[in-house]
DNA sequence: ACGTTGCGAAACTCAGACGTATCGAAATTA
DNA sequence: TAATTTCGATACGTCTGAGTTTCGCAACGT
């Protein structure tokens, strides 16, 4: 009560370890990017990668579902910069973040898990959505919808279609495409393929 | 050797039931169809459920991949047929099928753990893709190439571009479409959009 | 009739993982 | 120094599910 009283009065005890802390969501995160489904990955296997021992993951966390949704909203989205030139540079430098977090393992597997499991985690996809998935479809959107209304795209162009069509176009490659990562030039193939469509002339 | 003997000679004792066999495949799929990942798959669970002694799978399968694997197998791709009138018309019928494969619990779970669980089971995904999402690759790729012939597509389309675009644009109105159903004709939406592009005029 | 094989049910062993408790050591406050 | 809290390690009891075995019965050939 006398010198550090700002806030909260820190208890006496040793304090809590934020390497541990730290430690043990990097493990988290990184036996989900060895391909660990939420059902495979287990506490003992966390607190052994993570060299820590379980008493301290259950002193923070209550369960393995809690663990792993504070695991999964560490992961930020960092939306790349858009130029503003054009659409069509904005909409290729969005899909490239895409094509390059594609061949990251950890972020592929998280991928997974948000397609696969959202209906049998739906508090944990819920908060995950939100925090990594809703800023991009909102830059994308956004991107979209400039472009109608400066007329580089049609002016009865569905948003919603729109988006689909780039990021399903985009998906469709990083689920089933050449194994050993995707070519550099692949986003800006894909937003021309897009933006013209298939129709001849 | 006196009478039956058309080929395989048929051991002594009693058959093997086909129903029982039937009723495992049938309980697999179910469970799977109920949202439970390969991991959370029991053999306990499918064997209560099909009403099977868990002697009777264990007499007929190794171990559990090596009855997913089978159960997955017999899930046939009933292709649609195509009128052949244009391709435009055979492109819906067959986002169309995707569309409503889509409203199957099953067909979608199966989907999901294609989708994300084809690392953790390799040998499980290659045999399923080959007989279930090969035949219908195959399909939109002819019709693909068919409409590049006739002039319908233009000349120098990607093929793959062509099938990531118009697959990859259904998917994610699979994955992240209204909750309850997509609408009845979203299949030739998505092929108008993919067909005509997104760029004005 | 009789031997053989499959059947469902139940009991069993074995491994893995959960979540808790306990230990001595370390870090911090008073 | 004393009290308190966390640390990693380890042991523990419990549970779930894999895969095996046993049992009495049913279905099939000879």
């Amino acid at each position: 009560m006398t010198i550090q009283d700002s806030g909260t009065a820190r208890p006496a005890g040793r304090p809590r370890s934020e390497k541990a802390e730290k430690a043990i969501i990097d493990a988290t995160l990184d036996l989900i990017g060895e391909g660990m489904g939420v059902s495979e990955l287990t506490i003992e296997a966390i607190a052994s990668k993570a060299g820590v021992g379980k008493t301290t993951i259950y002193r923070r966390w209550s369960n393995k579902e809690d663990l792993i949704v504070d695991a999964l909203s560490t992961l930020k989205a960092p939306l790349p910069e858009l130029s503003g030139t054009s659409v069509r540079d904005d909409l290729i430098s969005l899909v490239d973040a895409m094509r390059q977090e594609s061949g990251d393992l950890r972020s592929r597997c998280v991928m997974n898990i948000a397609m696969s499991e959202a209906d049998r985690y739906p508090r944990l996809m819920e908060r995950f959505l939100k925090r990594a998935v809703e800023p991009r479809r909102e830059a994308m959107r956004a991107v979209i919808e400039l472009g109608i209304a400066t007329g580089e795209l049609r002016a009865d162009l569905d948003v919603e279609m729109g988006m689909a069509m780039i990021s399903g176009t985009m998906l469709w490659h990083t689920k089933w495409g050449p194994a050993g990562g995707l070519a550099p030039d692949l986003a800006e193939r894909v937003v021309d393929a897009v933006l013209r469509g298939m129709t001849a002339s």
